[in-house]
DNA sequence: GACACACTGACCATTACTTCA
DNA sequence: CGTGAAGTAATGGTCAGTGTG
């Protein structure tokens, strides 16, 4: 490396030279690490120069007062970049951090969609039973009718249900209970239940889940200004 | 006090040059 | 040795603040 004397850094006049109407400074230098050191050292208490000190830093280096207001102006620019460049990857990594926390939850609510699926399927079974076996149902009419959900295993291990209800007339399920019955537990038909696994939906996690999750303050709307969902938009 | 003008300093984008792999 | 990329000193344009007539 060159290194840069106090003459190097003499008047512009002797810096540049005027050859076409856009000036070029042919003897352009770095400044010497010593300069450096020094102006790095003023930059990192303070970012902004007062004129008066300027003046001084500049005869304490040997370097036009320009010259030193242009490095800090550069240096000003420089770190605002990595700066930026910073906020970057950490907003990358909260992004990222993001949207493993949303494929997680998003494989989660399948599996609940699924058993709740499996559930409504073992509902179905009942009624089917019973529209086929009403005969022998009848004979049991007054049993098991203690307003509770009860879960029996036939010879096959098969589950079925059954539900008593003390304000419907006790006894057999017919069509109308069991249509009520599977009516319960129908998502797809039913908007309310629906909107809980809805997949445009939240509420299947806890807000608790959202409030734990640590974005460091990076979804904070009193810093931006604006809702998260902004910035993808 | 209101206005126009000049001066100054800061910021920004860009250029020109140096250094290094 | 030539070359492209990265780093950086410097330039030029613009704008805001201030002083002055």
């Amino acid at each position: 490396m060159l290194e840069y004397t106090a003459e190097m850094a003499g008047p512009f006049s002797s810096v540049t030279t005027t050859t076409t109407k856009k000036k070029k400074n042919k003897n352009k230098r770095r400044f010497s690490d010593e300069q450096i050191k020094s102006l790095e050292s003023m930059f990192e208490s303070e970012t902004r120069l007062e004129p008066r000190k300027k003046l001084q830093v500049a005869k304490e280096l040997g370097l036009q007062p320009r010259q030193v207001a242009i490095w800090f102006q550069n240096k000003r620019a420089r770190w605002k970049s990595k700066q930026l460049e910073q906020d970057y990857s950490i907003l990358q990594a909260n992004y990222d951090n993001l949207a493993a926390k949303y494929e997680s939850l998003k494989k989660e609510k399948q599996a609940l969609v699924i058993q709740l699926q499996k559930l409504n399927d073992l509902i179905k079974k009942p009624k089917e039973e019973a529209q086929c076996c009403r005969q022998v149902t009848a004979t049991n009419r007054n049993d098991g009718d203690k307003g509770e959900t009860t879960v029996k295993s036939d010879s096959e291990g098969q589950l079925s249900f059954s539900m008593g209800r003390s304000e419907h007339a006790p006894g057999v399920l017919s069509d109308d209970d069991s249509a009520i019955k599977t009516d319960y537990f129908r998502p797809e038909e039913d908007p309310n239940l629906m909107s809980m696994v809805d997949p445009g939906d939240d509420s299947l996690t806890s807000p608790e889940d959202w409030r734990s999750f640590d974005s460091n303050g990076l979804f904070d709307q009193s810093n931006c200004g604006y809702p998260w969902w902004d910035f993808w938009s």
